[in-house]
DNA sequence: TACGCATATGAATATTAACGCATATGACTG
DNA sequence: CAGTCATATGCGTTAATATTCATATGCGTA
């Protein structure tokens, strides 16, 4: 890598956060979580996916440590444990919507 | 989606994007541009990638419109036409760096 | 302890994306 | 205008990932 190289630190990482963050189910998911914390029946209603399917994605996401469950009688809670990422979610929202202005991204 | 769920915008460009950096290679090429327009043959030589693939991921790139070629000469020079996608990189570098504190992401 | 509901997991399949090879295009140089 | 260098593209293969179905686990309650 070259010495005016930005320095993006861990690319091996990064792209496994970004990863985590590319599937859109993941996404809704997240993002239907908000500042929340809910049970898993509400994020399978809320998104409309099957059980199986958010209990395979709150998986990912929970090794990562991007949601945290929570044990409340017979339903697990998730919830966002930083919500700093939603930050970040929206920042890159923005920076979105003010590019595809000029370039179009598909 | 409920009412408290955090206003994601689209998802799908959202994660479209996201896709687009969760490919190590394509943010290797990223921040070997870091602020500079270079030559795919730059690229080649500091990603130690083959040039079909640096060519394969320069396209979904371009197509995107996160990098902007210009020809000179014989060269085609590639540059990122908004730097502030690389501060949005750093901001997750950093929250990363943080994060991987408590918890750990693989 | 037996049953029901909430969630997780395993196995099989479907879909998508990366990569390399061969080849094409487009520009400069003699 | 023929040859060479830089880059792009089409195609086939392989690898990764999402999705579903069927089933298991774990908690609460009768």
């Amino acid at each position: 890598m070259n010495i005016n190289a930005y320095d993006c630190g861990s690319v091996k990482h990064l792209s496994t956060l970004f990863k985590l963050l590319a599937e859109p189910n993941r996404l809704k998911i997240l993002c239907s979580l908000g500042l929340e914390c809910r049970p898993v029946s509400d994020i399978i209603e809320s998104t409309e996916l099957s059980q199986t399917n958010v209990s395979f994605h709150l998986r990912a996401l929970r090794e990562a440590g991007l949601v945290k469950p929570e044990r409340k009688g017979a339903f697990i809670y998730y919830c966002l444990p930083d919500p700093e990422l939603l930050r970040l979610l929206g920042d890159f929202r923005h920076w979105l919507e003010e590019h595809q202005k000029e370039k179009t991204i598909v």
